[in-house]
DNA sequence: CGAATCCTTGACGTGTCTCAAGATCCGTGG
DNA sequence: CCACGGATCTTGAGACACGTCAAGGATTCG
């Protein structure tokens, strides 16, 4: 369930209520998915809540390792994820793929389009995943029709600038501790802005997806998270993470 | 002055006329600005235009080592580089700084500021500039007036977004030679776009700039570019760079 | 339940950082 | 225009964090 946190990422109203739609039917209308909220600020008038919802929410169900979307094919949707996680990658020429994001239920997907009409990224799904959709062209007209729409628009892709940028930053002058400790520090903030629990989470990428993704090897990660377990920072049981000493994680 | 080459970060007119306007006014409005086709799409009808002008050509001069704007700062202007170069940066919670961007004339600025209204980075000119200003509540507006400009403000965001995925990329898996040539044939790009040399220009950072930026201490830096000239792969003399052998700078 | 994937841990190699000293560049003021 | 002084750059030597290679064990999922 939602608690009354809001969202950073996607305004979520004060209302509580389930976060994920009964997943019985893949292909759905999703006039009860929170995810509707990427698209529904605040200041919106009663009478456009009708168009959005019939523009956006669509929902589809995207398996345990299939792409949601690939690098270098036609960009047409945003996404929301509703339920699970996926991750984003990107490839070099020579092939070689690295991991350049997370997304967790409740977060945005698919900006990366935005520049050419053609997808930069590819996005897979690390769990069984679903995803509502939001038609991109439908989108735009909406957001010219109203302003806090735009303004949601802008902020949305303003926040993944400003993420990339962090990330940059912990690639290029912090240590393996400190970037295991931030990483593991951005998604238990993420999930507490989302209702979730920020002590422990499923954490569904693999140790090689987390090494891709924090400019390290496997075994580094590996490594680490077993040291912080050692120092009784964290919890680690493969997938599953319990962070033991908060303080003592943002201290490194 | 400007060749046909329509760069891809803001799309510029074909037709040949001066990059930077003449610099006697420190505070004047660009008429003659190329800067202003950040806001002037292709498929922009005449009496947009007035409007236009109107709003967003005011420049302002920015002195070498002077921030144009600081990170905690309320956002309220996008920018244009009109003429010189600027480093954006950003810092951690303990103070260090890291270099995040870098942006040439032709390029744009501020989009940091987006996502909550504060700037998330500072902008410092790397020598004495000149920058558009573009008040960014009225680009809005107008935004929604034209689905041109509309769809150039996205782009220009998309384009950014993109831009930091491969940054991610190049800080995540490349050695300290390969994030060096990136970053040469990265300038050198730009350059081409805007109608300058591809061959050779001043990069006007320092080396402990560039470590910042690629993740690496300046005297790594320092020692990757004597490499580079001793196997005749570029002419580097202090912040002049020409480079001699692109290819063997992409075969890397 | 079984096989493939994923994870952990060890030993060793190396790319990059750190510390240091001197050279060079460049902005400033005379 | 020149001289000065601080900032910047180069290069070397040694240290160390992380990568690589390898093997065995634990999950996980079909």
């Amino acid at each position: 369930m939602l608690t009354s946190a809001v969202s950073t990422q996607i305004a979520v109203h004060r209302a509580g209520h389930a976060v994920v739609a009964p997943a019985t039917r893949h292909i759905a209308r999703c006039s009860t998915c929170a995810m509707r909220h990427l698209c529904m600020p605040q200041g919106m008038s009663a009478e456009e809540l009708p168009k959005l919802e019939a523009l956006i929410c669509t929902a589809r169900a995207v398996r345990r390792g299939e792409p949601l979307y690939c690098a270098g094919t036609p960009f047409e949707n945003l996404y929301a994820v509703r339920s699970g996680s996926l991750k984003t990658t990107m490839a070099h020429r020579d092939g070689r793929e690295q991991v350049t994001g997370l997304r967790l239920a409740g977060e945005s997907l698919g900006l990366d389009g935005i520049r050419d009409d053609v997808h930069a990224c590819s996005a897979v799904a690390l769990e069984d995943s679903s995803v509502c959709i939001v038609p991109y062209a439908a989108l735009k007209r909406l957001c010219r029709e109203s302003g806090a729409m735009q303004e949601r628009l802008h902020r949305l892709m303003g926040e993944q600038i400003v993420r990339e940028a962090s990330q940059m930053m912990l690639l290029g002058s912090l240590s393996a501790d400190e970037r295991v400790a931030a990483f593991l520090l951005d998604v238990s903030e993420r999930n507490a802005q989302r209702g979730y629990s920020s002590a422990e989470f499923n954490l569904r990428m693999t140790r090689e997806d987390m090494g891709s993704y924090l400019g390290m090897t496997l075994e580094t990660v590996s490594r680490t998270l077993s040291k912080f377990q050692k120092r009784g920072l964290i919890d680690a049981r493969g997938k599953f993470i319990r962070i033991v000493d908060l303080e003592g994680l943002r201290g490194l």
